[in-house]
DNA sequence: GAAATTTGTATTGGACCTTTACGAAGTCGT
DNA sequence: ACGACTTCGTAAAGGTCCAATACAAATTTC
């Protein structure tokens, strides 16, 4: 009911006096004053001070009080399983990053069992104070048979039931999201894409994968399928004059990807190439292979950029991945410029996260924070009847 | 208030009576019955009969008052100029297809007077009771500076303020949407997307372009550019073989539009192919090299929809426009075949449209119908003090 | 034709929120 | 330093709106 739109404002504009509250809910100052008292004596909200300076007695600020809840946020990424424990208000309190052992459910599963109860001990509160779990992985999560798709890194997820097993991990509920999704919301919330209404997180590295945020909220598509460009048809010869069998399969991360670059450079009369950082490297040292390689990668990334611009029109896109954080300084000027000649209106704002490989935490953090909000409150109705 | 969510179930259901309403809406009989007591002294709301055949009393039945608004559709098209004039449950009253005169504005704006005259008249109503217009045009509507971008048909109108001049049509209010947006709204409501979550109007005719609706809604993008696939990156060739210079255009609207069709066949020998029709009709006949650029038109129309599958993951895409409705048979099996090789998932289901022409109109008439629900409650809210 | 069932409305009661008013606690000016 | 002024917090009262209850009206079923 009402304390609901009192906390969300507190939320929103952090320390703040009842009669500021009063002023951004419309309600009146009686009403602030009994919701606070409410949501004081449920623990989700503290005093923490006097507003001074102004003339006037002095007011009574209010705040969310951050341990009301925790959430548990958690990154299965390629090389680290990476673990954060945040407050109510989204300060990570503890975290850890821990080599990916065994990815098979049941090993992975007990890593993840062992490195909770680290950071919930670390923090001095038990594994049944975590209000939400959020969970980012590769591939996408069918709610209904507890399956992992598209996550061939992930062997044996792919399962009916698989992904139910978490709850194994703690008892708390959990959410389960796709992991370049979960980096788009953590740029959205704590990176570049605050405030902005609509925008994409592209992540080039081994893989390549789109995040899609439109009107603030999270797309997935009807399926969970919304942003794999990976198989975005780039690169493609002319129908017309090939012939159709002999047509190459213009997959987008074939030709863009970390390997993509290390091939073009192999291609262009490097073959010791390896991997991507090294091209980047050795272009800005003034390599003219590696530069013709930057310039190869930049005309694919241009391209896939286009067709998400010809879709979407998102105002941003925020470029992350390892590619995409490591070689963004190169990459991004040339495919603006590039853009500009494939596009109809003005193409979109290009930008390097600055969140870089916490992206996908973060973003748990952030899915995590809103839902325990609604999940802290859920219980104190529910406890106060 | 209560009256809003009524009136929006008797919308939602059609003929109701007091009981059902009370389920719906989850309000109390008194409630329901106060409620429906204002909307009928407003005009809104009448009686229609009983609910016979049960046992006990006979409820009395309710519907929304079919002249309690009206909505002006017009849709500014390549060769017709047609306008509906429909009352507030969406029935078409009267419409009319005029031959596309001058384009410049002023006179345009006059031919648009002179029939919006004749079908208000035919309704047996005056120009003042329109209560919204809605306009369907090619382009980008700059709500800002009141200018039509990428609207090279319609000269003159790219000038800033040249769209507020709609206003001397009607004194009612008037909105401007891009036709193909429209033509996804009308599919929306009336056609093959109806309770389809996510999906993509594709229209494909002398030009090529898209109308996404996400959660029900449309989506426009930052700067109404979303859905302007005429400049999806489809036909490049090998960024890596090629001279960069030299590189061909990938423009999807150049290759797989009705001219590009007509190209096609010209390239595979047919020197005197002339029209899209044409060729799809020789390749209904077995003629081989129409069904060979009948193949080439397919392998386009795969990729630019592989592009779009693998941004928006729609469930459902409707193709229309000349090319789509008169192409559509032959197009969509094999699309649909060669769409499984190019995506990642399976691919979206794809329908040709039901609404053919219509559906511009039956767009604009469906968001004027949603628009003038609000603003007659509005009327009455404002006059009821 | 009586019982059963459902509809519509009158009355009551209560929840909730705003308005108004005033005491409390500060700041500013002289 | 002290009074005037400003702002904050709360108490009391009042009003609005809606649900619950009860009962009369209307229709079907047996």
């Amino acid at each position: 009911m009402n304390e609901r739109a009192v906390f969300g404002e507190i939320f929103r504009l952090g320390p703040v006096s009842r009669p500021e509250l009063a002023q951004a809910t419309g309600l009146s100052k009686p009403t602030i004053s009994v919701a606070l008292a409410n949501l004081g004596r449920a623990g989700l909200v503290r005093e923490v001070g006097l507003r001074a300076g102004v003339a006037g007695r002095s007011a009574l600020l209010y705040e969310v009080r951050p341990e009301a809840g925790w959430v548990l946020a958690v990154d299965i990424g390629q090389a680290f399983v990476r673990l954060a424990l945040a407050n109510l208000v989204g300060t990570v309190v503890t975290r850890v990053d821990d080599p990916s052992g065994s990815r098979n459910p049941t090993e992975l599963l007990a890593q993840l069992t062992g490195l909770a109860d680290r950071l919930t001990a670390q923090a001095g509160i038990g594994r049944a104070d975590v209000t939400l779990a959020v969970l980012g992985t590769p591939g996408i999560h069918d709610k209904k048979t507890g399956a992992l798709h598209l996550a061939p890194n992930l062997p044996g997820w792919d399962r009916p039931g698989a992904v139910d097993r978490f709850s194994a991990v703690s008892a708390s509920p959990y959410l389960v999201e796709n992991d370049i999704d979960l980096a788009a919301v953590g740029e959205a919330t704590y990176g570049l894409g605050r405030g902005v209404a609509h925008f994409a997180y592209v992540s080039i590295g081994t893989g390549i994968g789109m995040g899609i945020m439109i009107d603030g909220k999270l797309y997935r598509g009807s399926r969970g399928g919304a942003g794999e460009i990976s198989y975005l048809p780039i690169g493609e010869g002319d129908p017309v004059l090939d012939d159709p069998a002999a047509i190459r399969r213009g997959m987008f991360e074939s030709v863009a990807s970390a390997d993509g670059i290390v091939a073009a450079a192999q291609r262009l009369g490097w073959a010791q190439a390896t991997s991507a950082k090294e091209v980047f490297d050795a272009a800005r040292a003034g390599d003219p292979i590696a530069r013709r390689a930057v310039e190869v990668e930049v005309n694919h990334v241009a391209h896939g950029l286009a067709a998400v611009a010809a879709v979407l029109d998102p105002e941003l896109v925020v470029l992350g991945g390892g590619v995409g954080v490591q070689g963004g300084d190169l990459l991004i000027g040339p495919v603006q410029h590039r853009l500009r000649h494939l596009v109809a209106l003005q193409p979109p704002r290009i930008e390097v996260s600055t969140l870089g490989a916490d992206a996908v935490l973060m973003g748990a953090v952030a899915v995590g924070v809103t839902a325990a909000r609604d999940l802290v409150l859920d219980r104190t109705v529910a406890a106060n009847g």
